[in-house]
DNA sequence: CGTACCGTTGACTTTGATCAATGTAAGTGG
DNA sequence: CCACTTACATTGATCAAAGTCAACGGTACG
C-alpha cells in the first residue's frame, strides 16, 4: 500500500468523471483528495476483501477489473457484477458493517482506499459529494435490477449476448475499443455470473463465432456485428446505461 | 392525498423502527415529520409511480403491500420486489431522475410520501439520517445480491421455498404470525418474481402441500414444517436478514 | 517436458416451459 | 337469487433448452 504522489491524485485519473470526484468543484475535489491518498495494488487471484471482512472503506477502482462474489451458506457462490475502472465497491458493505461479498482481482489491479467515516464526513459538509454518493448507490440498484430481468426472464443467447454488449459500451465509455477487447475473466466466472454452466458458455461462444457475431480466440473478443449482437441482446445491452 | 394528523405522525407509526425515523433521537423525528406529512391511499391494483415517472419523492410504505416491476424495451417485466410496511420504494430513481421501475399496489395500501429534495437537505444536517438512508440503500443492494444467487443458481423448488420463509420471516419481524400468512399477490407474480411460470409455482404449492410443507388455500398460506422448508429453502432464506 | 488449468465438443439427461383443458371463486346484471 | 362473466388457479401431456458427465485439446508455467 503506497501514498500516492500527486501523479496519481483524483485530479488526473483517467476515470474521475467516472468515479466520486463527478460534477465536484475542484476545491471539494482536493477535499476528497485529502481522505484518498491511500491506494492499494492487488495482483491477479487476490482479494481485495472477503466476504466477512469488518467494513472500513469502499474501494474506487483506478486501474485493472475486479469480480465481487456472494457465498451461500452451502459454499455456493454467485458472481454479482464484473468492475471496471472508475467503479465503486464495498456499498453493499455498509449497513451490516461485515463485507457481505468478497472482491477479487481478475488481472493486476490498483485501486484507492476511501474510509468510509472520513466520506461520510466530508459528505455531510459538501452536498456535491454527498448526491454523487447517493447517484452511485441509487445506478447499482438500477443495473441490479435489470440483471434481475436477465436472469429471470432471457436465454443462454440473450445473456451473453447482453453481457458482450455491456462490456463493449463501458470500454468504450472509458476510451477503448467498443469492438475488440480482453475479457479479464474465466469462462466458468462468465457462466457463473449468467446463471449458466461453463460449457454453455462455450458452446454459444463457438455458436456466436458460427454466425459471423463475433471472433473468438482464447479471452479476446472482436465484435464482428454489433448491430446483431445487439439485437440479440434485446435492448437489455445496456444495463449500465452507456450505450 | 391528505395532511395527516399527528395520530398517524411517525412517532406513532408501527413500523417506525424498520422505517427511516430508525435510530433518529426525538427532536430529529419531529424535523422528519415535517416533511413528511402528506400521505397517499391507493387502492389494489392502482400504481404509486409508473416506469418514466419524474422523480419527485421516495415512498415509504404504512400499510398494505406493493410490488415493484421492472419492463424491458420488449415490453417484458420483471418482478422485483415486494414491498411490505417500513420499507422504502424509489431509491433506484435518484441518479437519473426517472423512475426505472413502476410500483402497484397488491392490495389497499398506505403510503407515506417524502420528497427527496427536503429528504436531501434533512440528511446533511442529521447525521443519524445519512447514516440511515446509506443503510436503507446498502441493505437493498444486499438482499438484490442474494435474489440474484436465487435466480442464477437454484431450483423452482428452493426459490419458492426462500420467498415463503423470506415473507414469514418480514410478517414475524413485523408481529404477525410466521406460520400463517395471506399471500397479497397472485401466482403469476410470484412466478415473475421468481424467474418461473405460473404452472411450475402452481404444482410446487401442490407439492409442498403432498409433502406436508405447507397446507395452501388460495392465497393463504400455513407452514406446516417450518425447519423442512428452510432447510429446502438452504439458508437462503432470510435474504432480508431477518429470521 | 510434464503438470495443471482452462476451454471445447459430444452424448445423454433433466428441469421447467409450453400448450391445452378444466376448475373455482368473486363480482355483475337480469 | 341465479346465470354469466372474468380473472385466477390447477393439472396433464409434450417439448425444448440448458445441465451433466465425459473425453479431449490447447496453453502457460514451473
Amino acid at each position: 500500500m503506497i501514498n500516492s504522489p500527486a501523479a496519481i491524485s483524483c485530479s488526473n485519473c483517467s476515470v474521475r468523471r467516472l468515479c466520486l470526484p463527478a460534477g465536484l468543484a475542484q476545491k471539494d475535489i482536493d477535499r476528497l483528495e485529502n481522505i484518498t491518498r491511500r491506494k492499494k495494488l492487488i495482483k491477479a487471484g487476490e482479494t481485495l476483501y472477503r466476504s466477512g471482512d469488518p467494513f472500513q472503506n469502499l474501494y474506487a477502482i483506478r486501474s485493472g477489473s475486479l469480480k465481487t462474489v456472494v457465498i451461500a451458506a452451502d459454499g455456493d457462490t454467485q458472481v454479482t457484477h464484473f468492475a471496471l475502472p472508475g467503479e465503486l465497491l464495498g456499498l453493499d458493505a455498509y449497513s451490516s458493517r461485515i463485507h457481505p461479498s468478497y472482491a477479487e482481482a481478475l488481472e493486476d489491479s490498483s485501486v484507492c482506499l476511501l474510509p468510509f467515516g472520513h466520506l461520510e464526513i466530508l459528505a455531510q459538509q459538501v452536498p456535491a459529494l454527498q448526491q454523487q454518493i447517493y447517484s452511485l448507490f441509487s445506478e447499482e440498484l438500477r443495473q441490479e435490477n435489470e440483471i434481475l430481468m436477465l436472469l429471470g426472464k432471457r436465454s443462454a443467447d440473450t445473456r451473453l449476448a447482453a453481457l458482450l454488449i455491456n462490456i463493449s459500451s463501458r470500454y468504450a465509455r472509458r476510451g477503448y475499443s467498443p469492438r475488440e477487447f480482453v475479457l479479464s475473466m474465466p469462462r466458468t466466472d462468465i457462466a457463473n455470473y449468467l446463471g449458466l454452466t461453463a460449457e454453455t458458455v462455450s458452446r454459444l461462444f463457438s455458436r456466436f463465432q458460427r454466425e459471423g457475431l463475433i471472433k473468438v480466440s482464447g479471452r479476446t473478443i472482436e465484435i464482428l456485428d454489433l448491430l446483431a449482437l445487439s439485437d440479440l441482446a434485446g435492448t437489455h445491452c445496456g444495463y449500465e446505461g452507456e450505450q
